[in-house]
DNA sequence: CTGTTAGCGCATTCAA
DNA sequence: TTGAATGCGCTAACAG
């Protein structure tokens, strides 16, 4: 072992540094072929355990690490999977692409991450081209579902040679979609409204051509119209997910029904705008007006008063996007395995003061 | 040209849609030697410019795309960079890493995300290795600079065989580091509140073993020392970046030092948690008490009242980080260049209400 | 200007 | 159980 450990450091310093020890170093190294040390990393059974070990300590003493991008090359599979993301800042898309690099990790598949920071079909196909350029072996495409960008979306993904896997948008065809019910949240928050005695309850949406929005809206729609409410028009606002679209917002809800008595905003910090209009005005929430909103960001539990909101669990969410891909995967390699073609993540609803009606 | 177009949709039927084009296909097709695809799609000048024509023709109608794979493992370089993130929750960090995906897609650089989620030494091996093994070109460690993992790093870095940009930690030998100016930012946050005559100003800081929160600490205490208060011990509480800290915070400090006159909070949430604590004391922001926070989230303008604090161009800091990679990355293929060890990015004030002592 | 030869580091045939 | 030959897709170095 001692004469080997010798011949080791010999080789160390050839090394210079910029090299890197390759599986031929390791083989000359261990007087082996490549192809045994090839079995070694990669466990096969076929190798005696006596050589195993030799080479294992060969490898050990060499620091020897596998060149991910030549095995890449000859099995034809990166390892690695494609992620278009988009508005990192915020609150939930940060959240999905920490669910989806867990899951990933876990897994043993590395992330390439771009980040689509305009709505220009030209930058979505740069984005497209450059992932599949890079062989990734899926695309999870975890972007708002914007109605202008659905439109091509289909068609982008014609060309796509690999799996892919759709975050928040309605499925169509044969995409493999993973969503939060935003939905249900919306139902959640309605209702939960009503429970309250709350009558005439507004909304101020998300932007009108977002998925998630009219998804959330869509879900206050249903209850209310359950509940008896007929002409709904001038109960709804829309917003842009901004403070200031909140604040605004509820001046205008206000203007046009001066009795709503409730107000779903579609995210927090709308609400928390919304808050602020109410501040402003001198109602106060939740006795004059119950407000409910929708993600429970970290802050939501400290405004004043604290938030009811509709917690979504997107780090799940990200998870399940990356074990479909999994499946996916799989499917297209032996030729069984049917995947399901739309998987819902449920959100709850988190009661805190502001729409507690203690006249209820 | 119809001729060639024949070949093309034969040649594509042949694919089954499974396998891609290669350099070779383009070849054969067009009737030349892979080396002269190479220097078409390389943009290499000793091509005729009729072969080169007639070589594009091919390649846009077989849809050919360069093999990023093949080419990483010929050339010995990926143009990958390696961004090892954490908490991704924080606005922080989201916003360093959308600055670095931005500039690195200007640059043409691909990321591999990674992401830390506990401080265990092996988990920063596994990613490291599992980084190199992927031949990144770079290494950015975009990861807050606690104590705890701060011992470790510099031996973690030492095999690391690609040069390395690390964010906001002190620099130390020769590495190579960009920063925001956290001691900067107390600075400013401290002299604000006493221009505005807020005498006694008390700190909730961050963990203590963030050298974020160390910084934006030291900062606070030139100035206060400046203005010839020694004895600050009683005006430092400390907090862990949550809300809920900031709430406790407050309590905590006014029990110590019952005539504190404002507060600059290490971060917004905590300013936010102080400014619920206030609230629920009778203590009105900011005629009874002064309160600046740091960073500027997007809900910092809504909060009540709205939230003076620090802005950091986190993204600037991302964009500079990527920039002093390819300086390092220039650097070591020429010889030259030297690349400046730590370049710093200031944070601004931004003034709102929470700060404006109308008795001042 | 263009083609030939060789090799990047590894894994998948096959033989032995 | 092990090794030799071959190829993954591309580029560098040379030759013509």
């Amino acid at each position: 072992m001692l004469t080997i450990t010798g011949t080791i450091t010999s080789d160390l310093t050839k090394m210079n540094g910029r090299q890197k020890v390759t599986i031929k170093d390791v083989a000359r190294a261990a007087g082996v072929s490549t192809q045994t040390v090839s079995r070694v990393i990669n466990n096969r059974p076929d190798v005696s355990s006596e050589t195993r070990k030799h080479v294992q300590n060969i490898i050990e003493n060499l620091g020897y690490a596998p060149n991910v991008i030549a095995r890449s090359l000859s099995r034809g599979r990166s390892n690695t999977l494609g992620v278009v993301g988009f508005g990192l800042e915020y609150f939930g898309s940060s959240e999905v692409l920490t669910g989806i690099e867990r899951k990933s990790s876990e897994l043993g598949f590395s992330l390439t991450l771009s980040l689509l920071d305009k709505f220009e079909s030209s930058r979505v196909d740069q984005i497209l081209n450059g992932l599949l350029a890079r062989q990734v072996d899926g695309i999870i495409w975890a972007v708002p579902g914007i109605d202008q960008l659905l439109e091509w979306l289909s068609g982008k993904f014609e060309n796509v040679s690999v799996p892919a896997v759709f975050m928040n948008k309605f499925q169509s065809g044969s995409d493999v979609v993973v969503s939060m019910d935003n939905r249900l949240g919306g139902v959640l928050a309605t209702e939960h409204l009503l429970d309250q005695r709350y009558r005439r309850i507004g909304i101020i949406t998300g932007p009108s051509n977002w998925w998630e929005a009219q998804q959330r809206e869509a879900g206050w729609r249903e209850v209310m119209q359950e509940a008896g409410f007929d002409d709904l028009e001038d109960l709804v606002v829309e917003g842009d997910w901004s403070a200031a679209s909140g604040e605004i917002g509820l001046h205008n809800l206000l203007a046009r029904s001066p009795y709503v008595e409730a107000v779903f905003a579609s995210n927090d910090q709308m609400a928390l705008g919304a808050l602020q209009a109410a501040r402003r005005i001198g109602l106060s929430v939740p006795q004059d007006l119950g407000l409910v909103g929708f993600d429970d960001i970290p802050e939501a539990a400290y405004f004043y008063p604290s938030l009811t909101t509709v917690r979504q669990d997107l780090r799940t969410l990200g998870a399940l996007a990356v074990e479909r891909m999994c499946d996916l995967i799989q499917a297209r390699q032996q030729e069984e395995k049917s995947v399901p073609g739309l998987s819902w993540v449920r959100p709850r609803l988190v009661v805190r003061r502001s729409s507690i009606n203690s006249s209820g």
